[in-house]
DNA sequence: ATAGGAACAGACAGGTCTGTCTCTTTTATC
DNA sequence: GATAAAAGAGACAGACCTGTCTGTTCCTAT
């Protein structure tokens, strides 16, 4: 191996567009981007294109996947910045939320938004879209077992639902106030039920 | 006048491309649709279309705003007739809801799928979106302040999140559930408030 | 009865969409 | 340095999109 490669390398073809993509998908919306776009702002040649991604409809997909990730890596990490002790982490949910809907980039969850634009209910991108909603309830069960509740898992589908109506109301509104009603209903929802196991 | 029109006149080409926009947009989203569907099932001249209506998206805010004349009336009638009683009508709200996610053709708030599909703020059918929103939020608020809730416009908010939470979950989740569950998190709400004004 | 407008039917234009294909240039490996 | 794969650039096909325009038929009002 004369070179060996020492020289880091650039980034690939599918890298670039799964960043744009990620970038106009949730801006603008799935159906608004076109493929030729995606390939101009990512600077990538349309062989390379559909060599990285089947179809467009794959590239959804694989976005949405990226993304679910980067979403829960996102909610944990805030949630264990805001609130280092266990029985503070699911309240601190929705801290986690008004930040986010604080920036300026909002356009509420990409993954909703894909289900209610993707009308089908078996296109891939609404398959990936409902394993992340599963993923994030299991997350929410998770802390709130942590936190000591016992019936976590129905706490975890009220948690979720809050979740979604904060998101909701926020891009309605064009305001953050929405997170904060969250909190508060969560707040009455965990006073409510039989606080801790033991 | 001879004849006077006594005949029942026939639907209009209008009313026919509003029903079956009505349909097709619910069922499948704005983009999905094209004008030439429209007209196919309607059975409407293309010249018939674009007098009725000047463009696509001129429809789209027709389609809406009448949409969202039908919405608050069902609400408002279906309300009256699960709660006789004023105080009793807020709750109802989330039982009406109950029964709507149980039809086979509900595919969640058509006012809510427009706003994300169509990420542009300014088009009109976001406007038409928004301004239903805070028409039902205004009918909200009125049945809390006859049912003797002291800040019922605080509450109205709450209950207009708490709708768009239990319509979104229940399309993600495909199953009605989230209503009761929305239900139970008014119910909270209502008792944690200082309950009458006088 | 007849004139005028509304509705139907459908061709057409100009643009955009996804996806395929060719050709050239770059990059990596031996 | 030679070879092969990867990537860039872009033409092209076929379908679909919105919106316009030209005829023909029907209904209605005088």
């Amino acid at each position: 191996m004369t070179v060996h490669t020492t020289r880091a390398k650039r980034t690939t073809p599918a890298e670039r567009i799964l960043k744009v993509a990620d970038k106009l998908f949730y801006q603008d919306g799935i159906r608004a981007v076109g493929v030729d776009r995606l390939i101009a702002e990512s600077g990538v040649a349309k062989a390379s294109f559909y060599r990285a991604f089947a179809s467009k409809d794959d590239l959804v997909a694989a976005w949405l996947d990226q993304r679910d990730q980067q979403w829960r890596i996102w909610l944990q990490t805030s949630v264990d910045q805001l609130a280092p002790r266990a029985q503070d982490k699911p309240l601190a949910v929705f801290d986690a939320l008004d930040a986010r809907f604080r920036q300026s980039t909002f356009r509420g969850c990409a993954f909703i938004n894909t289900i209610t634009e993707l009308a089908r209910l078996d296109h891939p991108g609404a398959h990936a879209a409902r394993r992340h909603k599963e993923s994030v309830r299991a997350l929410l069960a998770s802390l709130l077992k942590d936190a000591g509740y016992k019936d976590f898992e129905a706490l975890a589908l009220i948690f979720l639902q809050l979740i979604d109506g904060a998101i909701v109301a926020a891009v309605r509104e064009g305001k953050p106030d929405a997170a904060l009603r969250a909190r508060q209903l969560a707040e009455l929802v965990l006073a409510a039920r039989s606080k801790k196991t033991q």
